[in-house]
DNA sequence: GTCTATAGGCAGATAGAC
DNA sequence: GTCTATCTGCCTATAGAC
């Protein structure tokens, strides 16, 4: 699904990968609108735990967001999109359920990105103009896009530096300003992305 | 193509929106793929004169980045992606030219914003950190995430809200802060699904 | 250029044996 | 739970008349 996207794999694709038969997938799977709902709660349900792990490690806000990017380039690297950033794309051709899941998936990264992003602001560590909520959905329409855009050419860094550049927007000026001259300096430091 | 996907559609759906058989479609296209490719350079064609017709209005740097983010825009409003956006999805089934010429978009796309963003720089009117080439591929992509985004929740004032909070990364620091007190006005948020 | 008719294949889905 | 066999329908694509 991730790969070809929901219109683009069949049961004949999963039984082959795995070896039995398209019967025994129809078995635990009745529908192809069933599996897909079951594959999306399922890898909404892991996204929010690798959320939840990152709220556990108590980081600062800017922190938090480069471990929140470091999901998308993981997903990227096997040649993957997001997963509802593919099922956003083929909306229109899907069940119900499957909309309700994707647009919920949505809401939740939505806020929790508001919530590190008012913690940021709190902290002085994040300056931007506009809602909380606004800055949120913008940040996340830009990594959805930023990998989408990667996967032709197949290139991680294209996503890794509009990823950076996303954020730097965030970032307070004067530490943005100096985070982007030294801006090849790997991750370490807690200024740049 | 745009709201469906290349592979949500099929000959059935454009003989009967059109009146006429599958089979006079395939006089005119005879593979899929050759009607998708046919759309396609269509579609670049198309963008590339609104690209060529934003030039010729001698404009300043953010009055073309504003009417560019309106070609999207307008897009968006007829449940339809970005062509290119929804190819980038489905990008592992397409045939190679399929394939090809949705870089080609791309980087056409790219190669225009740098020489705007490169304008605006000059002229004083944008200001960022990182290069010409990587900002204008971080826009691109925002713009592209943010059309993503909003379709589900049939909300263009989603995505408007988006690439106004993407482009404020680049404005004058000065101007961008004047322009968000004032803009704190339009609050109005009807979330129809 | 357009049509009817149809080929050939693969899709999702089901029946029933083991 | 897994299988073989099969159904039904839609898909892309072609043949050939008008």
């Amino acid at each position: 699904m991730q790969t070809l996207g929901f219109n683009g794999f069949s049961y004949a694709d999963i039984a082959g990968e795995l070896g039995i038969s398209k019967a025994t997938v129809h078995h635990h799977f009745p529908t192809k609108a069933a599996l897909g709902h079951a594959l999306l709660e399922r890898y909404s349900d892991n996204f929010r735990g690798a959320l939840a792990s990152i709220d556990m490690s108590n980081s600062e806000a800017p922190q938090k967001l480069d471990r929140y990017v470091e999901f998308y380039r993981d997903v990227l690297v096997g040649n993957r999109l997001c997963l509802c950033g593919m099922l956003a794309a083929e909306y229109s051709t899907l069940s119900k359920p499957m909309q309700d899941s994707v647009r919920h998936f949505f809401d939740a990264n939505e806020t929790w990105l508001a919530g590190v992003i008012n913690q940021g602001r709190r902290a002085g560590a994040l300056q931007f103009c506009g809602s909380v909520e606004d800055v949120a959905r913008m940040l996340l329409g830009a990594l959805e896009g930023a990998i989408l855009l990667a996967r032709p050419y197949n290139d991680v860094k294209r996503f890794l530096s509009a990823a950076r550049l996303a954020l730097a927007g965030l970032k307070d000026t004067r530490r943005a300003a100096s985070a982007s001259r030294q801006r090849r300096v790997p991750r370490a430091r807690a200024e740049t992305v």
